[in-house]
DNA sequence: GCCGCTAAGTAATAACATTACGTAAAACGA
DNA sequence: TCGTTTTACGTAATGTTATTACTTAGCGGC
C-alpha cells in the first residue's frame, strides 16, 4: 500500500475521530469548521490563518478572516487544534487526550515543521516547577523550539 | 529599608549585570537599548513593543516601532530579554544563565503576570522527549500558561 | 580625512487578529 | 406549531503587531 494511501487513511481517521468527539460533546462540526480542520489535517503541519483563508476561498466566494478565526477558536476549544504562538500558526492535535501527559509541540526553528510528543515525565516536572512558582494549574500544552536532526 | 528601595537596588543590579555581560561579549549596550532594557526592568513584568514605543517616546521625539524591535532583537540575542509569544510581549530574563537548566516562564492566563523558574529536571525530561521526536537540540526557554494561586 | 561597519531615523506596508453589527437557521419551550 | 432564544456565519471596518527598504549618522581604524 502506498504512503499516499496510508496518509489518506490517517486523514480519514482523524476526521472520523473529530466527528465522534463533537457528537459526544454536543458540539457542532459545521461545514466550515470541518473544512478548516480537514485543510489542517491534509497540510500535515502548521498553517497560518490567512493561508487558510486563501486555501478555502474560491474565485466565487472569498471567506473573511474572521470566519477562519471563528472556526479555529471552535477547533481549539474542542482540543482538536493547537495554536503555535511562536509561529502564528495552527496545527492539528494528534494523539488521544491523556489528562496526565504534557503535550509538547516541538517546532523546528528552520522549517517550522512540528512533531507532537506526549510525556507524563515532563508533565510531572513542570507541575513541580509550577508549584515553586506559585502556580496551581498549568496548561497541558507547550511549545518548544529546536532543531530537527537530519 | 523600604520595598521600593529594594526594588530599586535590584534594578540597578540587573542594569549592572547587563552592562557587564555586554562588555564581556563585545556587545554595545547603546542608549536606546539600555532605555528599553531599563523600561522592562522597571515595569517588573511583560510589556508590549508598542507600549515601549509609547513609554520611551516624548512629545518632542517619537520613536518608531522598528527602533524598539531592533533593540528588543539585540536584547533577546544577548539573552537579557525573553519574548512571550502567547502574549506578544517582552520580559526581562532573570537568573544567571545556567546552561543545563530550562528557563520556564509561567504566565498567568488571567493577568499576564509571569514568574520565571529554572529547572534542570524539566530540561532533562524535555531533552528526552525531544530525542523521541527526533530533535537534537532544543531552546532553553519555554513558556507555560497557567493559573497563579492566590 | 577617508573607509568600513554598525546603529538609528524615516516611511511605508505586511501580517495577524478583533470588534461591531446584521441575517439566517437551528434548538428549545410553551 | 408558533414564538423566543441561541448559535453560526456574512460583511465591513479597524486594531494590533512586526517587517522591509532605504537613508543618515556616528564611531573606530588606517
Amino acid at each position: 500500500m502506498s504512503t499516499r494511501a496510508l496518509r489518506k487513511e490517517e486523514e480519514e481517521n482523524l476526521l472520523r475521530r473529530a466527528d465522534d468527539l463533537c457528537r459526544q460533546n454536543n458540539l457542532r462540526l459545521t461545514p466550515i469548521r470541518e473544512r478548516v480542520y480537514r485543510e489542517l489535517v491534509q497540510s500535515g503541519g502548521p498553517v497560518g490563518a490567512y493561508d487558510l483563508v486563501d486555501r478555502l476561498s474560491s474565485d466565487k466566494k472569498r471567506l473573511a478572516p474572521v470566519t477562519i478565526y471563528r472556526a479555529l477558536d471552535f477547533l481549539r476549544d474542542a482540543g482538536l487544534v493547537h495554536r503555535l504562538a511562536t509561529q502564528n500558526s495552527y496545527v492539528v492535535s494528534h494523539g488521544q487526550p491523556d489528562v496526565n501527559a504534557m503535550k509538547i509541540m516541538f517546532v523546528d526553528s528552520k522549517t517550522g515543521e512540528t512533531i507532537e510528543v506526549h510525556s507524563t515525565e515532563v508533565a510531572e516536572a513542570v507541575r513541580k516547577a509550577a508549584e515553586q512558582a506559585g502556580f496551581k494549574s498549568v496548561s497541558p500544552f507547550m511549545e518548544v523550539e529546536g532543531e530537527l536532526s537530519r
